[in-house]
DNA sequence: TTACACGGAATGAACATTCATTCCACGAAA
DNA sequence: TTTCGTGGAATGAATGTTCATTCCGTGTAA
């Protein structure tokens, strides 16, 4: 599928698989997979229509794979180099990073929204999705314990605090503006006073 | 377009326009607009595909309507007979009226999340939209006048909390399971905790 | 000269929508 | 009571379009 060869030649093929992966991910932010046409992201991504099956099997496959790498990447940020101590500043840290890699990568993030859960998604994909839940589960069980976060189902915690912060990001993009640094203050503030024990 | 006869003739009608509206809100939500075939409609609502186009003008049409008809659904639920008095207890109807309406029509609700902002929906959907978001408003910034509420961008802390609520439902919906009246206690509490000043 | 990446026209499947036809309820005539 | 004619709701095969995918001629690098 991906042809492979070293030096040049790799280069060559890496511009344009990631051309469209970006034209991609664009597009299916814009209007969704069932709503982008595969000769739309040809046309964005500056290739002919059928060299995007050089490097994807199916439509199919390239929202599965553009879903992977958004969530890995997502995962690389968010999850690298988390302090120990206490859960505040362990919060504080998280919200944060996940908050900086979405300014960073706004397509991306809202990607990842857009089809969590979504019928194409394999099941690799969706495994995927799974263990990053589980690491924030025990991120929250063990605080829990520590009695600094209140007690009640973990799932329902963190899914009331990415919630929150989904909610805050679509509250800014309805202006096309990123969120400013001091609203991104305030909501992790909220977040924390919402949680804490 | 609504063929209009008294007594049982109109009962007839109206039984179908309701079978395509109601099957057209469980295939949206399950597989989204472009994701959903017409005939597919049809085939759920037990009539015939060209039956569809007699009581709506397209499939755009179809979407529009029942969008407007959930977000007016809800906002009747919701923003009916509010208490005056603190916001601790404005905040607590609004969110356990909200929690209800979620309660006994999820698919509704999960509709007008998955469609919120979406391309096809007309400017007076988007406008129904907006003034409901502005009525929220008000009541943040009179709370945040009376002090009641943390200071800040009105938009920031309803999307804050709508977000939360959202992502509420989504944890449940994972398994399945309607969300345990403890949990919308507990969640309530959180998002109180996260915007009280 | 070979091998292969590439573009984009070609292909067949699936789609939204239309329309010629069927079906049915009802009222009038016998 | 039965029969028949009529209007309009309902239908689903037919239509034209759009789509995902394939195929093949071209250009280029080795």
């Amino acid at each position: 599928m991906t042809p492979a060869r070293p030096s040049q030649q790799r280069l060559v093929v890496t511009d344009k698989r990631e051309a469209i992966m970006a034209a991609a991910l664009g597009l299916f932010v814009e209007r969704g997979f069932y709503g982008t046409a595969v000769p739309e992201i040809a046309e964005r991504a500056e290739v002919g229509a059928g060299t995007i099956y050089r490097y994807f099997e199916s439509k199919e496959a390239l929202v599965n794979e553009l879903y992977r790498r958004e969530k890995m990447r997502f995962a690389a940020h968010v999850l690298n180099e988390m302090p120990g101590g206490p859960a505040r500043e362990l919060f504080r840290t998280m919200w944060m990073k996940m908050a900086k890699f979405a300014g960073e990568n706004l397509e991306g993030f809202v990607f990842l929204e857009l089809h969590h859960h979504a019928r194409y998604l394999d099941a690799e994909s969706r495994a995927l999705e799974q263990r990053m839940l589980d690491m924030f589960s025990q991120v929250t069980i063990a605080a829990q314990a520590r009695g600094e976060v209140k007690a009640g189902p973990p799932r329902l915690l963190m899914g009331f605090v990415l919630g929150a912060f989904i909610g805050v990001i679509r509250c800014c993009l309805e202006n096309d503006q990123p969120v400013p640094s001091a609203d991104w203050k305030l909501a992790e503030q909220c977040a924390w006073e919402a949680i804490r024990a």
